[in-house]
DNA sequence: CTTGGGACCTGGCTGC
DNA sequence: TGCAGCCAGGTCCCAA
């Protein structure tokens, strides 16, 4: 699943073979794939356009055309950016030619992936929230953003107008990093808690890019390797087995429809002092007769 | 305005 | 062995 890290590889390792060269020949066998323009439309506008730049935003990759016009890709589930494939697959969606000889094929089992042309990039991406890894993206403006939202937290890192790029996968080890609960309020995240995550979010972003991104699924690199941040999750994808952290059983919970992973234990919903829970519970006898018995936890149903 | 839920999409997996 | 039915999740759209 392509989320920010992902994307940044393909870019990276896609621009040395595209960026100065120009389209001699485009097919795009699946039309659904594109998004407000005919195929046509961009069979025509691309041939002979060169490829000025490469851009990612959050998860979308942006073509910077040398006729000013803007070709964007989102890959969405299980779209990839094939370079020079032996064959072009059953699940080739457009194929670009260039003008180095090279070709790089959209891919895309699920058919899930958008194109677009564009003059103005903002007519696509206009909503998205912050980039993580700018340097404008501090715990404030995270702080901002989320105090808006009256939602669980994994929900909030989810939306891509809140923050872009984070997706089911980093935002699950993001808040495991920080040690909150994904059903918590982002409105009601202490600041501390928010420098934590903010923090955890960036540090986990760029480990994951270092690593060339997880792949769990479908995620290949343009020249067909896979990534290895998925070797570095601690809880993603990781349910019933044990938290590297205290030992206890990575739980599985569904979050606005999507798989969310956490320790409950190190992940606890309500964090306050063990003795405000207790009073808040009227439990002051239980935890005091815990404790007389060197008890040092207490479990809370 | 915010929030939640369903649709899209199809390969792979589960269970009968 | 075959097959129906469910699940995965990024984003958009609609209803409350």
């Amino acid at each position: 699943m392509p989320e920010l890290p992902e994307v940044e590889t393909i870019k990276n390792e896609l621009a040395p073979w595209i960026v100065g060269q120009s389209f001699t020949k485009v097919a795009i066998p699946d039309a659904k794939l594109l998004s407000g323009c005919s195929v046509r439309d961009v069979r025509r506008a691309l041939v002979g356009q060169k490829v000025e730049r490469l851009e990612r935003r959050g998860k979308y990759l942006i073509f910077h055309l040398s006729n000013g016009q803007v070709l964007i890709i989102h890959l969405r589930m299980t779209g990839s950016l094939l370079l020079d494939p032996e064959e072009v697959g059953r699940y080739a969606r457009a194929v670009f030619h260039l003008s180095n000889w090279h070709r790089f094929v959209f891919s895309d089992r699920r058919r899930l992936g958008k194109m677009w042309l564009v003059e103005d990039v903002d007519s696509v991406v206009c909503k998205l929230g912050p980039e993580p890894l700018d340097r404008g993206f501090t715990p404030n403006v995270l702080r901002q953003r989320l105090s808006r939202h009256h939602i669980p937290i994994k929900a909030a890192l989810l939306d891509q107008h809140i923050v872009a790029g984070i997706g089911n996968m980093y935002a699950d080890e993001a808040l495991f990093a920080a040690r909150i609960h994904p059903l918590r309020k982002a409105d009601q995240l202490s600041l501390e808690e928010i420098r934590t995550l903010h923090n955890n979010i960036r540090r986990i972003l760029r480990a994951a890019i270092g690593s060339k991104g997880a792949s769990v699924d479908s995620y290949v690199r343009p020249e067909g390797e896979l990534g290895t941040a998925h070797f570095d999750f601690k809880v993603a994808h990781r349910g019933g087995e044990r938290c590297p952290i205290c030992g206890g059983t990575i739980e599985r919970v569904v979050v606005q429809n999507r798989g969310t992973y956490f320790c409950p234990r190190c992940q606890p919903l309500d964090r306050r002092p063990l003795t405000q829970k207790c009073a808040a519970a009227g439990l002051h006898e239980r935890l005091k007769a815990s404790r007389s018995l060197g008890s040092s936890s207490l479990i809370l149903t």
